[in-house]
DNA sequence: ACTCGTGTTAGCTG
DNA sequence: TCAGCTAACACGAG
């Protein structure tokens, strides 16, 4: 799951449960998580620094690092991708019992962030923890990824995003729409272009707008553009305070026989920005 | 067994 | 050179 809604409840996470603590020691052993890094690079680059500050654009995070020790040079930038199934869990300091380490007590509460959802992995199941920020209060960051499409690495390129979808305004969207001949909702896939609408999000602005997702962007008259406009930042705003894309009023009628919510037709399905898509073809036009 | 997928990207094509 | 498209990635879920 992550779309932007889920990666900024992870973002929120970190900020509320990450910062300042001194990282004792790094896993950056997943090859496929932590790649082109070879395993140690990261460890070696963050031990002794901690989290200061958790940033977000689209689906990307990035977190600023302190100096080590008393130097105020901060360290590397340390960017996390969850991918299509990642998610963050962050567990509170163990508080150091009489008879040492092995009996603490957590303090605090485990945080988590990305989807909210249940799921089926058992408590104390280590088999997705795909990169780990061990804090030298006892505690950690985890990095969870079954599908291990995510991503940890220093230093990562934000600037190739576009604006993010939560913010961008009718003028930037219009500039983002005026050119080419893709699909709309492919443009609306493109993170170069807006960051941060993935697949969900795309069909649920496209259905709130009233278009129809194969439309080439120049095709779209200007009210045309205005709407879809209201209909992103709209649909990313209310999946963010609902908890997740998946709370988007036409998501759980993309299954076959799924029928529009507003009208009662029965959707049709394709590919369209090479990802499953599902659209009304009585109103989105 | 087999298909699908809420993401990204290298590589191909016109 | 560039926009757009496809396959591949890795692996769980149905």
């Amino acid at each position: 799951m992550p779309e932007l809604p889920e990666v900024e409840r992870a973002r929120a996470a970190i900020e509320a449960a990450g910062l300042g603590r001194r990282i004792a020691d790094v896993d950056d052993t997943d090859t496929y998580e932590c790649r082109p890094h070879t395993p140690g690079e990261i460890r070696q680059a963050l031990v002794g620094r901690a989290l200061t500050v958790a940033h977000r654009r689209g689906k990307t995070m990035w977190c600023d690092t302190s100096g080590v020790g008393r130097s105020r040079t901060p360290g590397p930038v340390l960017g996390l991708h969850l991918g299509m199934a990642g998610r963050i869990v962050i567990s509170p300091a163990r508080v150091r019992g009489p008879s040492g380490p092995a009996d603490e007590a957590a303090s605090g509460e485990t945080v988590e962030g990305g989807d909210p959802r249940p799921r089926r992995a058992l408590p104390g199941e280590t088999r997705w923890n795909r990169f780990t920020l061990f804090f030298a209060d006892g505690g950690s960051l985890v990095l969870l990824d079954p599908r291990r499409l995510g991503r940890v690495r220093l230093d990562p390129a934000v600037d190739v995003l576009g604006p993010d979808a939560l913010t961008v305004t009718v003028a930037q969207f219009r500039v983002v729409m005026a050119r080419g001949t893709a699909p709309v909702k492919g443009r609306l896939l493109d993170q170069t272009a807006i960051a941060g609408v993935g697949n969900l999000l795309a069909d649920e602005a496209l259905w709130q707008a009233r278009i129809d997702p194969h439309r080439p962007v120049q095709s779209l008259a200007p009210t045309d553009v205005t709407r879809l406009h209201r209909a992103v930042r709209r649909a990313v705003a209310a999946a963010v305070r609902l908890g997740g894309a998946h709370t988007g009023d036409v998501i759980s009628h993309r299954r076959p026989g799924g029928r529009c919510p507003r009208c009662g037709t029965e959707l049709l399905h394709g590919t369209v920005g090479g990802r499953s898509t599902w659209w009304c073809p009585l109103e989105q036009v």
